[in-house]
DNA sequence: CTGGGCGTGGAATATTTATTCCACGACGGC
DNA sequence: GCCGTCGTGGAATAAATATTCCACGCCCAG
């Protein structure tokens, strides 16, 4: 019963836990990798968890979760589990308990900014859950499902969202094209015939978005806006009309809404789109 | 079998548990009262012990604790202790299995998705208001406040925070760059002394992000390491590390988490920076 | 006193949970 | 292309843990 290359003692504290971990997880075997990955993204769970809910977190049987435990140097899963059990701080019990908390630091200070933060982005979507318009959605999914190429239209602000909509789509491999943002181009001669614009925008409405939600308009191709409210000025130009109930904390807008909004949009439309 | 006079169901929260155990508390026979005074004092630590361990706290025997646990409504002691585990760190393990059912049953109308995700954006936000590091955050905001300009980095997923982050950075007059994203270009001489950097990037991570890192921590930058674990390649080039938990579906993440640390992160070093 | 009800502790049992073990299969070196 | 090694999953087993049950004794009412 040699002790090969590995080290006998097993990790006394969380953050040796932690050393340990960083240290044997360049070479580990597939699922003893998986374990490692699900262990450092939920370590807080050792403690509350059966070796059998860990290993389904994990997507591995527990056998390899055991063997896991082992090559950290514990001699099973119940040691490492009296590890974080004794490590166990009342922590915060519920969200807003520990809301509260986060608030309470100074104020401005990272944590407290932080609080707000999440609490924003948790209204609007739930906000949005409540409000949202369900044909209007089912309407632009019909219009971009049918469209050739989309072109996904957002300065400022918008621009983070519609740029994560052209990466989800390529993904999905519907072709589409990026518009604004960065290099100021100008792609107006790319809408085409059969085409579709979804045009981002939010108070105070960026001008290129507008002219380009006219201009498609004014060529009968299909527009989608994707605005806050139903005076934005993009909806006089728009076929169908999605509006996002966002929560800001001062000048700062969290995106969360319009983002789970962009997300149903781009996934409903690729899986249209398969099926055609 | 009649219900005497006790509450029938079992308390569903943890602030149902309290009110019950005082509504209870008045007439209770001795060891049963024991069993109340120690839990009331030791609430936390029943999601981590056993019967017996407890038993032992309370200097009652098991049995006791037995009687006492179903006299709160609780069918025995493991019923009250899911109670206590499941509101320790809400259950998205199975999360991403409903997700995967959800494109497997071809479901998804586009209001159920939408549905989807809001919930794991709201799951996300939660989770990260419940086991935000602060302490990390705070030592990021001090290298970025202090830094000269800061280099944003992120391709593909995380693109789309690193582009909101420059643009919120600008607004607040904070010198930043954005690397990554569509260009492909390389700015790696664009590193000077006295700037830092910011990377992002998550699983699968990129190329590009760690390089970029790696470099940067070689010629001695600090580098504030925004990801989704603590087994990201990234660590080890990080000066301080920042990991927000983010439920994920392969391509489609919410980064609702995400957006909400960086914006943090941004407005922390805005006003950090306007004071100096 | 004396009988009945109730609280009690501990021992017996049921159940869950951890852990070991082994046979199979993939992979790489020879 | 064969053999040895190592990773793997599942079934068997061991251990821990929860839960039930019952006999005893205290206390109070009759």
């Amino acid at each position: 019963m040699v002790e090969t290359d590995e080290d006998m003692r097993a990790p006394a504290t969380v953050e040796e836990f932690r050393l340990r971990l960083a240290e044997v997880l360049d070479d580990l075997p597939r699922r003893l990798r998986q374990c490692a990955d699900y262990i450092a993204a939920n370590t807080e769970r050792i403690a509350v968890s059966t070796v059998a809910e860990l290993a389904a977190g994990a997507e591995v049987p527990p056998s390899a979760l055991m063997r896991f435990c082992q090559i950290l140097g514990f001699s099973g899963f119940s040691e490492m589990q009296r590890l974080f059990r004794d490590a166990y701080s009342p922590g915060f019990p519920d969200y807003s308990t520990r809301l509260k908390n986060l608030r309470a630091g100074e104020a401005g200070s990272p944590a407290a900014l932080l609080a707000e933060f999440v609490e924003a982005g948790r209204l609007s979507l739930e906000t949005l859950a409540k409000q949202a318009d369900e044909e209007a959605l089912t309407r632009a999914v019909d219009i971009l499902a049918a469209a050739g190429t989309l072109h996904l239209v957002g300065y400022r602000r918008a621009f983070p969202v519609s740029s994560y909509l052209a990466y989800v789509l390529e993904k999905m491999a519907v072709p589409a094209m990026l518009h604004g943002g960065l290099g100021k181009l100008e792609h107006r001669h790319a809408l085409r015939p059969g085409d579709a614009v979804l045009a981002i925008t939010f108070a105070p409405y960026s001008e290129e978005t507008i002219q380009m939600a006219a201009e498609a308009s004014a060529r009968g191709l299909p527009v989608v806006a994707l605005t806050d409210r139903m005076t934005s000025p993009l909806v006089r130009h728009a076929t169908a009309i999605l509006t996002v109930p966002e929560v800001d904390f001062g000048a700062f807008r969290s995106l969360s809404a319009t983002i789970a909004m962009a997300m149903a949009l781009a996934v409903a439309v690729g899986t249209a789109r398969e099926v055609l």
